[in-house]
DNA sequence: CACTGCTTGTGAACTTACTGACAAGCACTG
DNA sequence: CAGTGCTTGTCAGTAAGTTCACAAGCAGTG
């Protein structure tokens, strides 16, 4: 176990190996060797250990790792053992969408509040009945509610605005839908998920006839593929999106 | 100008130069250096110089970059010269709120249809007019329709025949937001946004106390990562999508 | 046309991330 | 309890990406 500072990607990779923890779990697997679950994406079985390795001894040699330990493990490393509170600014097509997704771990992320600036729709009640408030309302909703994530779900022009607003309610980490570059202040994550940069990449892709014959999966888990169904990466220390 | 093969971060990283030229350009700039662009991204000068030269010299000692030009040649080289026809499968929450999303570059992108497996749904026509069809028309739809670009917008369990199914009619280029790995045939590039890496990312920030005080933005662009609305990084040659 | 100021394009240095390779060590066998 | 088989944890080597630093070169001045 060390104590060098842990890169994205490994959080990026142990997100994508809980999920699989979870599924083996359910099959009823009891251990599991980095090599088997490297096979499963296309990864390094080094690069699992080595990730793991920095959080613990978590394997027994000649055995593997067992899958429940290592899940709970997992979950415990990510802050996944209490529930966080989400609230969505931005009931418009994809703020509603966003708040109705059933795609990701419903034990530990519930979505309790929507905000949006519109009079007409604040005040009402969205089809799955979250309360819609008022942007005004922002600070006071997420004391009350104990909200610690917000995710941004604004037009671009808005987006910087509502940005500040949400870090002076105190909201320390932020998913962005967003099409622009939020500037965090310290203390404050921003992840941003551009699904421009996204296109515009598949677009380079089909403009490279050369390209035909690799296959290509983007790193993604940002690519998730892991991919990416969060984010962009362009490098550099600041968020940039993709 | 070099041949060498182009990472995907330098090509995340255009989009987002490609997004600031065009308001530099609505603004009525007509030059920029590579060091004033830097500063709007905080990220080095020479590393956009050298994603620049990668393909070609575009800009003028002394002067910098003509905004415009510099503009168009992006565009060029991201294949957005030509409009991309989408089809979006599963008409869903997500899937009609990506039909609906008006936040990317609406010159380059067109959604044109929407597929589902729901024979209720199939046949209809969505909010904003477009046609919902049938699965089993994917691959006719598909030709008649000139769509080379597919977003997977379908529950995790169904991702990976749906898949398949887009594969075998023809499509190369994919963005998944299930939260699965999907595994593409030579050819066939995938993009994954993957909202449950993003946001267990966020939650790993706020377990760790140390973090507090401490800026942070994804690199996204994948995170722009700038940002990674489109997709998450996690290494390897295989996409796991974040 | 020489000179100054500024900015590009790029080789070299540096930093970060991934992979290879192997000693250490557990489980099972006889 | 020695021996075999298998898998971890980690060090060392490689690859990829970023930043530094500077020669090359344009524009404007006198």
């Amino acid at each position: 176990m060390k104590t060098e500072k842990i890169s994205e990607l490994t959080t990026n990779r142990l997100s994508v190996y809980l999920r699989c923890l979870n599924e083996l779990s359910a099959a009823g697997v009891e251990t599991i060797s980095s090599q088997a679950l490297a096979e499963q994406f296309n990864l390094n079985s080094a690069q699992i250990r080595k990730d793991l390795a920095y959080f613990g001894e978590f394997g027994v040699r000649g055995v593997g790792y067992y899958v429940r330990e290592l899940r709970d493990h997992i979950r415990q490393i990510l802050g996944l053992t209490t529930e966080h509170r989400i609230a969505v600014i931005g009931a418009g097509n994809l703020g509603l969408a966003l708040a109705n997704y059933q795609g990701f771990n419903v034990n530990s992320f519930r979505i309790v509040a929507l905000f949006d600036s519109d009079p007409e729709k604040a005040g009402s009640v969205s089809r799955t009945g979250l309360p819609i408030y008022d942007m005004a309302q922002l600070s006071d909703i997420i004391r009350r509610e104990g909200i610690d994530i917000v995710v941004i779900a604004v037009p671009a022009a808005a987006a910087e605005n509502v940005f500040e607003q949400v870090m002076d309610a105190g909201i320390k980490a932020v998913l962005n839908f967003a099409p622009v570059l939020l500037n965090a202040r310290p203390g404050v994550r921003v992840r941003s998920v551009d699904m421009a940069i996204s296109l515009e990449s598949l677009s380079y892709f089909l403009a490279r006839p050369q390209n035909a014959g690799t296959s290509e999966a983007d790193d993604a888990l940002n690519g998730f593929q892991y991919q990416d169904a969060a984010g962009t990466e362009v490098g550099g220390n600041q968020q940039v999106t993709g």
